[in-house]
DNA sequence: GTTCTAGAAC
DNA sequence: GTTCTAGAAC
């Protein structure tokens, strides 16, 4: 069944167990996609632990250390801006309209997980105000939408909701089936991100944005990542997440 | 966000 | 001995 909804998946991480592939990706990984600046900051600082193997009495540092503070910083090849290139690649646009784009979750956490974006460079819920309120309505309407569009003849469940604190920039409404059904779902953040109060819901923000003009999240949050596992249908307590998995398939129709 | 893996838990 | 988690690295 997994591997008939997750071929790709599948068929990846076949591929990531051949020993020349393996090789192949670690050489990859380990030459590729950071910046020149990072490279630079990585030469000057072996360059640096030569100096100080060389001569262990002297203790004065480099001004070079403060340029590789600088150099660490975020740049457009940072994981955490992927979103900001997935939304503006063509092949990964499921929807899209003057407003909005909407993608395929690249590690979907169930059977169906899209994320909703903005055109507008809105960083975070932090950043929301009222003059924001019909892009959020716009956001899960179209979530909304793309659920009847393409799982309408499913009968399974759906939230739209906002992670509190997302790793990801650029702000993204999680449109996602309550199967939790996904060789992607790994691990105890991945489950309590969306089954504890840190999944915000869309209407709730939306609410919140109406009635006080911006989005309190309070601190904590992070916190509820680390709840023992408990299943969303029948609130069971489950002691890790392989048994999470196997329970949960309990509760599907199909 | 993911991957990798040491060592905790079983 | 194997499974599983959690934290570092990316």
């Amino acid at each position: 069944m997994v591997n008939e909804l997750y071929p790709y998946i599948v068929q990846f991480e076949e591929e990531a167990k051949s020993p020349g592939l393996e090789t192949h990706r670690k050489r990859k990984r380990s030459g590729n996609s950071d910046s020149i600046e990072r490279d630079a900051a990585q030469e000057a600082e072996s360059g640096a632990g030569l100096e100080s193997g060389s001569s262990p009495s002297q203790c004065s540092l480099p001004p070079k250390k403060e340029k590789d503070a600088s150099a660490k910083k975020e740049s457009l090849g940072h994981w955490s801006q992927g979103l900001k290139i997935s939304m503006q690649d063509p092949q990964m646009q499921v929807y899209k309209d003057e407003q909005v784009v909407v993608i395929k979750d690249k590690y979907p956490k169930a059977r169906h997980h899209w994320l909703v974006l903005p055109w507008a460079s809105i960083s975070n819920l932090k950043a929301l105000t009222r003059d924001h309120l019909e892009l959020l309505k716009h956001m899960h309407s179209v979530g909304e939408r793309v659920i009847a569009d393409f799982a309408g003849s499913s009968e399974l469940c759906f939230r739209l909701g906002y992670h509190a604190v997302p790793s990801m920039s650029h702000i993204h409404l999680h449109v996602i089936s309550q199967d939790f059904d996904s060789p992607c779902l790994k691990n105890k953040k991945h489950w309590n991100s969306f089954n504890t109060e840190y999944f915000l819901e869309s209407q709730a923000v939306i609410k919140m944005v109406k009635e006080a003009g911006r989005v309190t999240v309070r601190d904590g949050m992070s916190e509820l990542l680390k709840l023992p596992l408990r299943c969303h249908e029948c609130q069971q307590l489950l002691p890790s997440i392989p048994q999470l998995k196997d329970h949960l398939s309990k509760h599907w129709t199909k």
